[in-house]
DNA sequence: GCAATCACG
DNA sequence: ACGTACGTGATTGCT
């Protein structure tokens, strides 16, 4: 039999560590659980084994701590994060069918050694994973030893049998224990030999095999003189580590290894305590999806709900007066579901029966994904913008969420609970609607006990409406002018490799940072700014440092620059253009944890801008023949928001007067009549207005606006020292979401934080960053959701023929007929600069144009 | 499927 | 001693 034999312990920290801190809505972390059992799985799939058996250490003290009181002295206690862990992780893994072995007095390795052992007495194998390289010891024909080693930040596993062992170490298994007695093991506070590290041993080893050996004949070995002074000199402890060093292969456990084939699963159990982690992809992975909760895990089971598939038409007839409808879309095709009933109905074929269920008096509409609804129907079926969205909704309740689709949201909210469907003939979406439908009750409860009704039916509802027709509107693009420009960034490729391969004196991929890597930082020995995990980094910000040491590396930049504009944004764009000339990007709705929204295929929120060879590309960004672009953005909104948000007077004022904000900001922090301010004092004070609304910290703004981190941190406190309830906000920000769990917009909307219950510093500091930012940037997105909103309605009230076709976080564009086109940008600017009541003005910056470029201004 | 890089606000 | 700005998406190389 094969056994496969973890140390629990061992493999727990690395996934912990790995892993950024993941916690369900109830707060339980569940990062290395969520690891482990990667892990884990991964390494069933590979070995395939009969049966799995997990070694845990105990907090007892062992025989080692009783041999040497210093054993392990001063570890770091095990993070609180981490240990309340351990005791979900070992349930999951008895209810999966494993066994867990912790014995007090011995370690993990211990009953890996006793595992090990009994293999070889017994003709098994054991196959050992773990992350401590201890373990080599164990080695033999009937144990291999898979390594997780944290190479440069990633694991790979390296597997260890007596050959690559002796490959790897010269050393044989045995041996591994007398070189930890001469090089000692600091994790464990193991002496060893001072002064002698793994080199040194591994020689020694190497060559006399064992310490007996060394220190019977140590005065006639041939040993440099330094080497053997320190090995007299530290003579016990050799000994003390050797024995310290040695796993023992007599723990009083189970050798018989059909005690450890796999045991069968306790199926509701496991999917109730999969549930509870939210590991809802393992659940489907392991085709737990249909098994009930067990309710002595879990707190509230759904009564379970029946449902009858019908035809549209009797669906239709059926429809009562004020009844909620669930309306879900599939393709081309529309289910619904209401009082028990639900049906299908293809969009083609049924339209009229859709448009009739839409027609009838006060429905209630429950949607699934509005936005595709909007889509679907266009302008043939008249859908009013439904009352409730359970997606959206989904999204308002927990924006970190990975998906919002219908099976997740049930397991989210319905914890498992199952409809029965009669007639469903094996439609599954026949169960989604019906999911969706009993989904309304516990959403619309969580968004009333959240306080986001507003949120959800004054803003995301009616955006989704918005957002699919800018979607469906599109943008004009000049495939020809894409194309040329295409062409010609060829040719400027071409002769760029070429020179480049010159110079180099060699081909290679430039476009590979591997190899480029090599090149310039080996081969034209070149200074490394070290970073990155598998090598040089070979950022642009790094290669500008060098951009004078070297003829090859403005050229780099350029190839650089040139192969991004050219596939990411004359190819990606062409490739995305539709038949009608323009491209319909994507717009998500349920994406960013701050409440943005954000665009794909093609991405038309990050266009190049910022330099003249990319900015370019937007002139090929037109308006159709006979309209004009107008283009509109928030001058400063997210330091508006802050000054309103912050209530700072001083900041606030600052904005009223009109001026500058940062050269208004350096005149105070600098002490300046602003005519006096510089250029450069300005750009500093922009930079630490930009810091603000980011988190700050001293070290990444020095690195910015390269000073000393001192000087960085008086700009900080002088910043403080101006608008004093700047800093006040920065702190209570932190603070309350601290208290409460999460930070919140202007208008409500939430982020959870669970980053600030961290013991990891730097998480937590993440964490406090993003509780400074988040209300900033989300009550930004917030406002210019309702613009957009009130924008489309206004030009719609209107009659005017304009539209908005394209948002980027704090900017519009509509697309409007010439003769109306000022007309239109006096809506949009109205609606742009009135969409919230502030402490500040909010200004937006409005141009019209015949393409982006323009249009921009 | 992830890491590195770079485009945007 | 360490190592960071906040929020995204697309392309490419590499395992």
């Amino acid at each position: 039999m094969k056994l496969l034999a973890l140390d629990g312990n061992s493999i727990v920290n690395r996934a912990f560590y790995g892993i950024k801190l993941l916690s369900t809505k109830d707060g339980l972390y569940t990062n290395a659980i969520y690891g482990f059992m990667n892990i884990l799985n991964s390494l069933i799939a590979r070995e395939n084994p009969d049966g799995v058996a997990v070694a845990f250490d105990l907090k007892a003290p062992t025989f080692r701590h009783n041999m040497y009181d210093a054993y392990k002295a001063g570890r770091k206690p095990m993070p609180e994060e981490l240990a309340q862990q351990l005791p979900v992780l070992k349930e999951l893994l008895n209810l999966l069918g494993y066994h867990c072995i912790e014995l007090a007095g011995y370690e993990a390795d211990d009953i890996l050694g006793t595992l090990s052992y009994a293999a070889e007495q017994n003709e098994d194998v054991c196959v050992i994973s773990t992350g401590d390289r201890d373990s080599l010891q164990l080695v033999s024909d009937q144990t291999t030893v898979l390594l997780a080693s944290s190479k440069m930040g990633r694991t790979e596993i390296i597997e260890y049998t007596p050959a690559t062992l002796f490959e790897k170490y010269s050393l044989t298994p045995p041996q591994m224990i007398e070189l930890k007695a001469l090089m000692g093991d600091s994790s464990d506070n193991i002496p060893g030999v001072a002064g002698v590290g793994e080199k040194t041993a591994t020689d020694l080893i190497s060559r006399f095999e064992n310490i007996d050996n060394i220190y019977n004949n140590i005065e006639t070995l041939d040993i440099k003189e330094g080497v053997k002074n320190k090995l007299i000199a530290d003579k016990d402890n050799a000994f003390l580590s050797r024995e310290l060093g040695t796993i023992c292969r007599s723990v009083p456990i189970s050798v018989d290894f059909n005690t450890y084939l796999n045991k069968p699963q306790d199926k509701p159990k496991l999917a109730a305590l999969l549930r509870k982690l939210e590991f809802f992809k393992l659940l489907e992975k392991m085709g737990l999806t249909n098994i009930a909760g067990d309710d002595s895990l879990d707190k509230t089971v759904s009564a379970p709900a029946e449902f009858k598939v019908c035809t549209a038409d009797q669906f239709e007839k059926a429809l009562t007066k004020g009844t909620l409808l669930t309306v879900m879309p599939y393709e081309n095709t529309v289910y619904f579901s209401a009082d028990g009933l639900v049906c299908k109905a293809n969009f083609s074929e049924n339209i009229n029966i859709i448009i009739s269920i839409f027609a009838k008096e006060s429905l209630k509409i429950n949607a699934v994904e509005s936005k595709v609804l909007h889509t679907l129907f266009d302008q043939k079926v008249n859908m009013p913008l439904p009352n409730f969205d359970v997606t959206l909704a989904g999204y308002l309740c927990s924006p970190s969420a990975n998906s919002y689709d219908i099976p997740r949201l049930a397991e989210e909210y319905l914890n498992g609970a199952e409809p029965t469907v009669i007639g469903d003939e094996g439609d599954e979406q026949f169960k989604n609607i019906a999911l969706a439908s009993m989904l309304y009750e516990p959403l619309r409860a969580e968004i009333n006990r959240t306080e986001m009704g507003m949120l959800l039916n004054e803003i995301e509802i009616p955006l989704s409406r918005v957002l699919s027709e800018m979607e469906r509107e599109g943008f004009m693009l000049d495939t020809l002018g894409v194309a040329k420009m295409r062409d010609e960034l060829n040719l400027r490729i071409a002769d760029l490799e070429k020179e480049i391969h010159l110079l180099a004196g060699e081909e290679f991929n430039v476009k590979s940072p591997a190899q480029l890597g090599v090149i310039l930082f080996e081969k034209l020995g070149l200074k490394a700014g070290k970073k990155t995990k598998s090598g040089y980094s070979t950022t642009a910000e790094i290669l500008e440092k060098l951009r004078n040491d070297h003829p090859i590396i403005p050229l780099v930049l350029e190839y650089r620059t040139i192969t991004k504009l050219n596939s990411t944004y004359c190819e990606g764009l062409l490739k995305a253009v539709q038949d009608d000339g323009r491209v319909h990007t994507t717009f998500n709705q349920t994406e960013t944890r701050t409440g943005r929204i954000s665009s794909l295929e093609p991405n038309l929120q990050n266009i190049p801008v910022r330099r003249a060879e990319g900015r370019e590309l937007r002139k090929f960004f037109t308006a159709k023949p006979g309209y004009t672009l107008v283009d509109a953005d928030y001058s400063q909104i997210e330091l508006r928001v802050l000054a309103h948000i912050a209530g700072d007077k001083a900041m606030i004022n600052a904005f009223k007067s009109g001026e500058d904000i940062h050269t208004k900001t350096a005149g105070e922090v600098f002490d300046m009549p602003p005519l006096l301010v510089t250029p450069k004092m300005r750009s500093a004070a922009k930079a630490v207005n930009f810091g603000i609304v980011y988190g700050i910290g001293a070290y990444s703004l020095a690195q910015d606006i390269g000073v000393t981190r001192a000087e960085a941190q008086r700009y900080i406190d002088g910043y403080f020292a101006t608008y004093p309830d700047i800093k006040n906000y920065m702190d209570s920000a932190v603070e309350q979401a601290k208290e409460q769990g999460f930070s919140k917009t202007l208008f409500g909307r939430r982020r959870y934080l669970p980053e600030l219950k961290s013991s990891n510093g730097m998480l937590r500091a993440f964490g406090e960053r993003v509780a400074r930012n988040m209300p900033i940037q989300g009550t930004a997105a917030d406002i210019i959701k309702l613009a957009m909103i009130r924008t489309r309605d206004k030009l719609l009230e209107s009659g005017l023929n304009a539209r908005v076709i394209l948002q980027v976080h704090d900017e519009l564009i509509v697309e409007a007929e010439e003769s109306i086109a000022k007309e239109a940008g006096k809506i949009l600017e109205y609606e742009m600069e009135h969409a919230a009541e502030m402490l500040v003005p909010l200004l937006v910056d409005i141009h019209r144009g015949s393409n982006w470029y323009i249009a921009k201004g």
